[in-house]
DNA sequence: CGGCAATTTGAACATTTTCAATACGGGTGG
DNA sequence: CCACCCGTATTGAAAATGTTCAAATTGCCG
């Protein structure tokens, strides 16, 4: 629960890697930094995992080859700050997405072998769970959810639930591949939003008008 | 990688819990056994984490409410051996969704504070790792992948992911919210799988006649 | 043997996807 | 600094797909 947030990672005594290992404490944090660029490719699916990553800024992409047509490929999902990246390396001899910079991003790696070792002995309870969940995770492919109501109406939610952080960088298509729609239904939705007044549109830029307009066309619990 | 797989679980021995306890060796595990008939309700979203359980048999259904309609829920996941439950209890007052039998199970849980101790000193990289992990995984609200096929693709696809095991007890209803889709839509898209030979289906069993058939239905890397 | 609930089927309807054309916005080179 | 170009986003109209609602069927259970 006392996870960092989004207070931003500044550096080893404020990340929880950093204080896992002891930093400032006269641990000594094997993770190293590394700085990627925008556009940049940290791992990509099926090639060998051999890199765990822990993302102390900024925002990435994962995504997934579609399996109709392997050379397109759907994202599933973004991650930011705290997160990990590639843990399916303690499980898995590949990764099984790829994860891509959205923005420039500040990242922790070391190789499996090194994580492996920073996690301490295997078959402690704590590695377990860890291992059993990654296990379940990896093994069940990414599904989609039951109709969860209308375009518009999955757009609405889905500007509501908006981390501000995250939300700048997201290009049409990962977003409206998320709310499983192509980009020109998340375009249409997202220009009735604006028609009715509900939000604020243009290219590259979003904002919330009238929130509670919002909420009642994401139907929730209605008013 | 060696994780408890199909072999099944018999005893603590066995069980990757019981043996990350040391059971054998001179330990104790701390979770204790229950045997719960189908049907039954083990969690429910919303309500009070005050348990983490690990299945050792049986199969059980992850749901969560429709933000549309509170009264309806759309499954989301299946569980089986190897899986816990509810760890969601680690990081979060409430659980983040329904947990219900689909078979007869027989769970090992523990309290929260219970499993708490058992994972061992707080601050560990382990912990914090298994920490992240589930912060993240409960922050991000179920996402419907992107559209990847028609309903009939996607059906294919699953009837060949299928693991033998799991596939008996899952009610249509299921199903088909799992794979993004009203359960007509399933019935039609099975029964158009059956109607060119692919699979044998009845009410209530199912059987794949023609791999090879099914594999191209799917649009797997094309033949 | 009846009743019930889940599943299947049918037909009309609504929505989303598709395909194609157009408009932007940013970056590049003059 | 401005014109040009390219990729992304938007818009339009038609077609395909999935959903809805209702009715019929089936298997299960008391």
């Amino acid at each position: 629960m006392s996870i960092a947030a989004s207070i931003g990672i500044t550096s080893c005594a404020t990340c929880p890697v950093g204080r896992a290992s002891g930093v400032g404490r006269g641990g000594h944090c094997p993770l190293v930094d590394r700085t990627r660029p925008a556009g940049e490719w940290i791992y990509v699916e099926g090639e060998p995992a051999g890199t765990i990553w822990f993302v102390k800024r900024g925002t990435l992409v994962l995504s997934r080859a579609l399996r109709d047509d392997a050379s397109r490929e759907s994202p599933l999902g973004v991650r930011g700050e705290g997160a990990f990246l590639g843990l399916e390396a303690l499980v898995r001899p590949t990764y099984t997405d790829t994860a891509r910079a959205l923005t420039e991003v500040k990242l922790c790696g070391a190789s499996r072998d090194v994580f492996d070792a920073w996690l301490g002995p295997p078959g402690t309870p704590a590695r377990t769970a860890l291992e059993q969940t990654l296990e379940h995770a990896c093994a069940e492919p990414p599904r989609a959810a039951g109709p969860d109501g209308t375009a518009l109406r999955r757009v609405a939610r889905w500007l509501l639930e908006l981390r501000q952080d995250r939300a700048p960088a997201i290009p049409r298509r990962v977003t409206s591949n998320l709310l499983g729609m192509v980009p020109e239904t998340l375009s249409r939705a997202l220009a009735r939003l604006a028609a009715v007044g509900a939000i604020d549109v243009s290219r590259r830029s979003l904002r919330i008008r009238d929130r509670g307009l919002l909420a009642s066309l994401a139907g929730e619990r209605t008013g």
